[in-house]
RNA sequence: UCCUUCUUAGCUCAGUUGGUUAGAGCAUCUGACUGUUAAUCAGAGGGUCGCUGGUUCAAGUCCAGCAGAGGGAGCCA
């Protein structure tokens, strides 16, 4: 087969002009339908460039049976061609193919996937073969595409990407559940005279964990850069079944010195629709398929919230309405306790129908590093809430005073010398400053209109599950 | 972890108050068709009804336990 540098088929379907009908391509992809007759066959390919195939058409008198035959659901093949203008609807160009070479084939009896559609919780089963399918190319086109916009945001604002540690000695994160890392034998770990796991033996000389958040580290970057985020992977342990919690998940975490809660609200949602606004710019040929076929409302959504203000209010204000509402809740509301899932949803979906920002918490059902508010009930927490989602960030202002924080792990029990060089940065050049933690898959729930996390994530990774 | 629903062909599902040999669409295979668009048409093959036990003359169907999955809740991002 003649040697020919290989063309992308999204660059075939959007310059074919400049390519110029009539000129020889080589296209290499996977074979998601063939069909035709004795004379003719027409194979849709697919190379994961784009969510369109390309019209490969074959006048079967030019090649051998034993080759096509090969050429099934699923296979790999490699194409040299002339572009030509299509004569048939459906499509602009399609390939005249010349040569044809099948790298891999795919026996139709055991192959999985099919032509037609699959169920989500099927594909959760072959997760190494969805990312074939039409819906999960376009999931994980723009979870590229997000998290490439993640990171331009930032640069663009001065912000600087400080990488922080995954295996942590802290166990002060407060949120939730650790996985343990240790090369200390499972079935026969040293112990000390008092009978406890001895980890001054373990390979970091302590007990350590997985993180939970770069939070507590992101803020010695902020202190020092001024503006720093993270984005990286992150853990929890905690034995969640749902659609919105997965146990390994990527978290952005912006820190910014000299900002305030109001800075802090500014900042995040201008951040949302800026991820917003890039999905619609950049990613519409997915976000019309995954509109198609999964949440019929989802650009109109997207648009919306790009184009409108989110709804701040303060959780005080927020139980005062949820109580004049007058709706029937399965868990009161009560200031002081925290809201329920149901309650968000009101605010979010009936009350105001669009994104929703909560400040102001009660002290005790929130972290102990949040910045305590004059009335000495509450503090600057910052909770966003989105439509179908829920929280999508949560943040505050950070407690600057040394001595207040100080207080505060006494009073919640944090043990001051796990924490001393945190304790530190109060110690040596205070500042006032804030930060968030966005939950990238949820910002990708939200962006992509799937209804479950596990959708969103290449191989995700949940309870009794860690296939892949 | 709690509540709840589900598990029948490769996939998606039907299967009546328990009653002969468990069905359909798609997929697969064979054949037909000169340009198809999830091609179409004709035919064929394909089942330990999630697993284990129980009730009954008789269980896909009723009961119990277990396993897996979905939805809701909690924890949170």
């Amino acid at each position: 087969m003649e040697s020919l540098k290989r063309t992308r088929i999204a660059e075939v379907l959007r310059n074919w002009q400049a390519i110029g009908a009539g000129n020889m391509v080589n296209l290499k992809g996977w074979v998601r339908t063939k069909r035709g007759n004795k004379n003719v066959a027409f194979i849709a390919l697919n190379d994961g460039s784009v969510i369109h195939n390309i019209q490969i058409v074959v006048d079967l008198a030019g090649f051998d049976e034993a080759t096509m035959k090969l050429i099934t659901t699923g296979s790999c093949i490699s194409v040299n061609g002339i572009l030509v203008e299509s004569p048939g609807q459906g499509q602009a160009v399609e390939l005249q193919a010349k040569e044809i070479e099948v790298y891999g084939t795919a026996d139709p009896e055991t192959y999985p996937l099919q032509k037609k559609g699959h169920t989500l919780e099927f594909l959760r089963e072959i997760a190494h073969l969805r990312p074939r399918t039409n819906t999960f190319g376009a999931v994980l086109r723009m979870r590229h595409a997000m998290s490439f916009a993640i990171h331009k945001y930032f640069n663009d604002n001065g912000f600087y990407y400080l990488h922080t540690p995954i295996v942590t000695g802290s166990d002060a994160e407060g949120a939730g559940a650790m996985f343990r890392v240790t090369t200390l034998d499972a079935k026969n770990p040293p112990l000390t005279e008092t009978g406890e796991v001895d980890y001054t033996q373990d390979f970091f000389g302590k007990a350590t964990n997985l993180t939970v958040s770069g939070q507590l580290e992101g803020e010695l970057g902020a202190l020092a850069l001024s503006n720093i985020y993270t984005f990286g992977p992150t853990f929890r342990a905690e034995n969640s079944n749902t659609p919105r919690h997965l146990a390994e998940f990527w978290m952005i975490e912006p820190e910014m010195a000299f900002h305030d809660i109001n800075d802090n609200m500014d900042l995040a949602e201008d951040f949302l629709k800026y991820l917003v606004k890039y999905a619609l710019d950049n990613c519409m040929d997915d976000l019309e398929f995954l509109t198609k076929m999964y949440d019929n409302e989802l650009i109109d959504r997207l648009k919306f919230v790009v184009e409108n203000d989110f709804q701040r209010l303060t959780y005080t204000e927020a139980v005062e309405i949820l109580k004049a509402s007058g709706q029937k809740f399965e868990f009161p509301v009560d200031w002081g306790t925290d809201l329920q899932s149901e309650h968000e949803r009101y605010l979010v979906e009936k009350h105001f129908l669009r994104p929703v920002i909560l400040t102001n918490y009660p002290k005790h059902i929130k972290a102990f590093y949040m910045k305590q508010n004059d009335d000495g009930k509450t503090v600057r927490a910052m909770d966003v809430l989105f439509p179908r989602i829920g929280e999508i960030i949560g943040g505050s202002q950070r407690e600057e005073s040394l001595e207040k924080l100080v207080t505060r792990c006494r009073e919640m029990e944090i043990p001051e010398k796990d924490i001393w060089w945190y304790l530190d940065t109060r110690r040596f050049g205070t500042a006032p400053h804030a930060g968030f933690g966005l939950g990238f898959e949820r910002m990708m729930l939200f962006v992509t209109g799937m209804a479950n996390i596990r959708d969103v994530i290449p191989f995700p990774r949940t309870p009794q599950n860690a296939e892949f």
